[in-house]
DNA sequence: CGTGTCATGTAAGGAGTTACATGATTTG
DNA sequence: CAAATCATGTAACTCCTTACATGACACG
């Protein structure tokens, strides 16, 4: 999976301009992806040199032009040549369990500053992703429900372990100034 | 958080051979951390020179010789800036999720195959992950065990939800049948 | 005698990030 | 009038991955 994969699924149904391409991906993919304009623009324009897609200038009234680009033949078959490979493993990269491993280097207080961090990041994530998806819930494929059940369990049960980690941690330091 | 973070971490309590620190890597940090011999021997190169840690080749009897790093007063207090650093974002990258989220562009049986294929392997890692702390469970840090619980109870809830997954999606293809 | 483990490294390449650069329009 | 939003792009850089290269010994 790179970033063409991703951007030729995000075609399939409808065109797109590389700046709409980016709102989709952060509201949508936010918990499995990220990406940035810095490699969406340069994709697009080797895709369209590839034939994978074309572009359209589109004026618009009160907002600049902007470049909307429609998925080709081609691109549908390159899509399908994804879709049918063998699926990559994940990779996770924490800074924040890398912390908590190395935690016995730090205070307490340090520790119980880096989960309330991330139990505050995780509520956000929580809201935004429940929110997105409560409308329209009922109109999605099942994969796609799967897809979002996994985010959402995820973070419930990563915001869980946290909570009482936290607790943990505050009796802990409590402890100590006895 | 980049290598030379994790390896000075790592050397903190014991010196190691970049190989051992690949087997540590791979044995306690696969969960949030991936890493190959690639990396971790330029970074070693690397913080030699810079000082951060020293040197030492080490002879053994029916083994290769292997160059033992030892962290320095100025690696430690690298370590220490490190720590008290803002933590970054988590990164997590899934081609899996990806497949899902494009689920309506394959037929219901690509879907479960990789349903069963994430649910095996989940299943390895949380027997792996549950065995290589399960004896030292008391002797550790909080923090180390809110990270290990971090990784087993995140493992569990995507296990349970592809699990749910995977009995919706045999339902559905069971109804097209008919 | 072949496969696996122990052990260290290099070189080329890929993929993506960050920062920079620009500019119009809208909203408060 | 300032800040936010809409919109596109480039260039330098960083970091890491993959593949290659080597070699000794152990185990079955």
């Amino acid at each position: 999976m790179n970033s063409q994969d991703v951007i030729l699924g995000m075609l399939m149904k409808q065109s797109r301009s590389g700046y709409e391409i980016k709102q989709v991906l952060e509201e949508l993919f936010a918990y499995f992806y990220q990406s940035s304009y810095g490699t969406i623009y340069p994709t697009l324009g080797k895709m369209e040199k590839e034939q994978l897609i074309t572009k359209e200038n589109v004026l618009q009234e009160g907002k600049p032009n902007k470049n909307v680009y429609t998925i080709t033949e081609r691109g549908r078959e390159q899509f399908n040549v994804y879709m049918n490979s063998p699926v990559e493993n994940d990779s996770y990269k924490s800074d924040f369990l890398m912390r908590l491993f190395f935690g016995e280097y730090v205070g307490y207080d340090k520790v119980i500053s880096w989960l309330k961090q991330a139990r505050e990041q995780l509520q956000r994530n929580i809201e935004r992703l429940s929110e997105t998806f409560a409308q329209e819930r009922e109109r999605l494929h099942p994969a796609k429900i799967i897809c979002i059940q996994m985010g959402l369990k995820g973070y419930q049960a990563n915001l869980e372990t946290i909570e009482e980690g936290l607790a943990l941690m505050e009796q802990l330091e409590q402890g100590k100034r006895d």
